[in-house]
RNA sequence: GCCGAUGUAGCUCAGUGGGUAGAGCAGCUGAUUUGUAAUCAGCCGGUCAUCCGUUCGAGUCGGAUCAUCGGCUCCA
């Protein structure tokens, strides 16, 4: 019996005998991995275990731990949960069931919506299917195979999918009675999947096009080992605590009302909290070589039909009538800029010429996508419109990239790029986009930047890069955007004068970085879960006296604090010192002051930080002292 | 907008087969004067989301509307 070499990822080659499947070569290398694997790449392409090799055939096998082997887990364990329904509920129609970033989902079309007890009972099920230890058969069949079992199943969308498949032949999987349309590949048999839980359950239209029917899906996730589960569950916990829509209302930041569906309330102390984001924003806008301006909210219709948006954006916008005449209220902030570029007559000399806006902007959302901060139907955008010369394009992308990551570094959060090129129905021509978006990548490439590049994902008027930040549970929130813009200026008819004293017409730029002050606030709050580091908390301290006769040194600490700007509140209440200090602790203020008779005679003060506890006691010029020094910090960290 | 779930005091939640609403926390008042995450007592507080209906009688049953939550779609 002759023998066949493969060639392992690492260059590796190993010698197995004929027949040999990759399910071997995994035990080869190690009896762990033979446990592990899932599935494997063989010459690039993805491979069931049971796959026979192929002499110099380059093979990778795949666990839980590569995002790959991930997919194909999540996906079996949709096949898995398939199965359980079709066992439970006959008549339910398969849809598609694909592994999605965070587990995996299954649409059926059934008589009736799922309740939570079915997805207690198809977890049992599932369980119970995963005892039996199925192997996932893989079966090549043509269409008409194929075809011929679906209809005598009444698989209806399975038949649809089939139709659009242009290849002669498909491939099935098989595990039990229960038959599905995939291309693979899959865990070997259902006993592998170990930990798993269905999350929950929501309407989703066929193909996500609200005028086809509206089908049930069933999320889930699955683990390799049941401790990832519940390492997972304790994430989803982790997330919910800190709800930004929760926090808000428990630290009195914003409140939302029924009067005002999508419009936010902004209280005190979320006002101190937006305050200080604005304010920091305009000194580094300022230092940035940014102007600012403010335009009208409300705006005479004869605008938005030059912009465009009156075509284009109508069913986003709200409109109000003045003197008979019609007005929109405004979704956007460039027409209003444009009107004051256009006030007066621009020399080469002046561009770039960036106009900084932090502008409120009203749109329509849908009802039923409103959250929180996060998707509002009124917010600020921290807006700005560059005016230049084409040859000015990458020197300005440079420097909006590094605004952008002096601010981002600031609040803690890192980033992911991406480029957005020319998608299919676009206006200009083929040489300016060439030239934009040569532009923006070679920015990018300056600043040694990494990117990814989303085919097509512009916007029509031109080529954009957005900015994805992250936060501290490896969420990732999309924020700033750079759009480069060559049709605006055209319909508007902008222009400066060039050396030559002729006419010629500007780039625009638009950009935001905090993309929406409400959102980003929502993300702030979420990040730190309302523990604010020193120089965003509402209430910086709290001052705690231990009894009523020590309330008049509280005054006396909290005159000598607001003389330095320090943001402190002074705790009045008649309760031990344990009640206050708890109140204190919850209300999330980064440190506690706590004075009686031995502090006073010497002007000292006993300091607790929010979260640690008992620091001891210093004299309230060091206190204050240690506490700008702090706030210092704070900004200036990630500042070089 | 669409699908599903939910809506009782400022907050968190009880409320049996329809018989006229209850707790803890918060708030207020008083006592206590406290040494690092809850002192005790009393009091106040609700058109049970809204409207319509069934019923002798509706927080409870039915319908509509509104809002919230989870998704779909869309986006800053």
């Amino acid at each position: 019996m002759s023998n066949l070499k493969v060639i392992l990822g690492d260059g590796r080659k190993i010698e197995l005998p004929e027949g040999a499947t990759l399910r071997d070569v995994a035990f080869r290398i190690s009896p762990e991995l033979g446990e592990e694997a899932i599935a494997g790449i063989v010459n690039g392409e993805k491979k069931d275990l049971n796959y026979t090799l192929q002499d110099n055939d380059r093979v990778e096998i795949l666990t839980f731990s590569s995002p790959e082997g991930k997919e194909i887990y999540h996906h079996s364990t949709s096949h898995l949960m398939a199965q359980a329904v079709k066992e439970l509920f006959p008549e339910a129609k398969l849809a598609i069931g694909p592994a999605i970033e965070d587990g995996f989902y299954y649409d059926f079309e059934v008589d009736r919506p799922f309740t939570p007890e079915d997805m207690a009972i198809i977890e049992q099920k599932m369980k119970e299917i995963v005892e039996r230890d199925l192997p996932f058969q893989r079966i090549e069949a043509s269409k008409e195979e194929a075809i011929k079992i679906f209809e005598s199943r009444g698989e209806v969308y399975k038949l649809e999918l089939l139709k659009e498949i242009p290849e002669e032949k498909v491939s099935l999987y098989q595990q039990g009675e229960y038959i599905d349309l995939c291309r693979g590949p899959h865990v070997p048999s259902t006993g592998k999947i170990k930990a798993f839980k269905l999350l929950s359950i929501a309407g989703a239209y066929w193909r996500g096009n609200e005028k086809n029917k509206m089908l049930q899906r069933i999320y889930g996730i699955s683990f390799a080992k049941e401790s990832e589960l519940e390492d997972y569950l304790r994430l989803m916990e982790e997330a919910k605590r800190r709800d930004h829509r929760k926090l808000g209302k428990d630290l009195e930041l914003f409140s939302m009302h029924e009067e005002g569906v999508g419009f936010p309330f902004f209280h005190p102390k979320g006002m101190i909290l937006r305050n200080i984001l604005e304010n920091y924003w305009r000194e580094e806008h300022q230092k940035s070589g940014y102007s600012e301006v403010k335009t009208p909210i409300i705006l005479h219709k004869s605008l938005w039909m030059r912009s465009g948006h009156w075509e284009h954006y109508q069913e986003n916008m709200y409109f109000t009538k003045i003197d008979e005449e019609d007005y929109a209220i405004k979704p956007m902030n460039c027409p209003g800029s444009i009107l004051i570029y256009k006030c007066n007559l621009h020399s080469y000399r002046e561009l770039p010429l960036r106009m900084a806006e932090l502008g409120l902007v009203h749109r329509h959302e849908l009802s039923g996508v409103l959250h929180g901060l996060f998707r509002v139907r009124c917010f600020t955008q921290d807006d700005a419109h560059i005016f230049m010369t084409p040859e000015q394009i990458k020197e300005e992308i440079k420097g909006v990239i590094d605004l952008t990551d002096r601010l981002y570094k600031t609040f803690g959060f890192s980033y992911q790029v991406e480029l957005s090129t020319k998608p299919e129905k676009a206006m200009g021509s083929e040489e300016i986009w060439e030239k934009a978006t040569k532009g923006l990548e070679e920015a990018l490439k300056e600043k040694e930047i990494p990117y990814t590049v989303n085919e097509g994902g512009g916007a029509f008027y031109g080529p954009k890069i957005d900015f994805h930040l992250q936060d501290c549970l490896g969420r990732s929130w999309q924020c700033g955007t750079i759009q480069l813009d060559f049709i605006m200026p055209e319909k508007f008819d902008l222009f400066y004068i060039n050396q030559e004293g002729e006419k010629e017409r500007p780039v625009m730029l638009h950009r935001t970085i905090l993309g929406s002050i409400e959102r980003f606030i929502g993300i702030l709050i979420e990040n730190c879960a309302g523990a604010f580091p020193v120089w965003l908390a509402p209430v910086q301290v709290k001052l705690l006296p231990l009894a009523d006769r020590h309330i008049q040194y509280g005054k006396h600490i909290r005159e000598e604090l607001v003389k330095y700007n320090i943001r402190a509140e002074l705790e009045e209440m008649n309760e031990k010192i344990g009640a206050k200090i708890r109140k204190a602790e919850l209300e999330k203020v980064p440190y506690m002051l706590i004075f009686g008779d031995k502090e006073i005679e010497e002007e000292l003060v006993a300091v607790r930080k929010r979260g640690e506890g008992d620091l001891g006691r210093i004299k309230i010029t060091q206190f204050i002292a240690d506490i700008l020094q702090e706030v210092k910090n704070n900004v200036k960290e990630y500042e070089n």
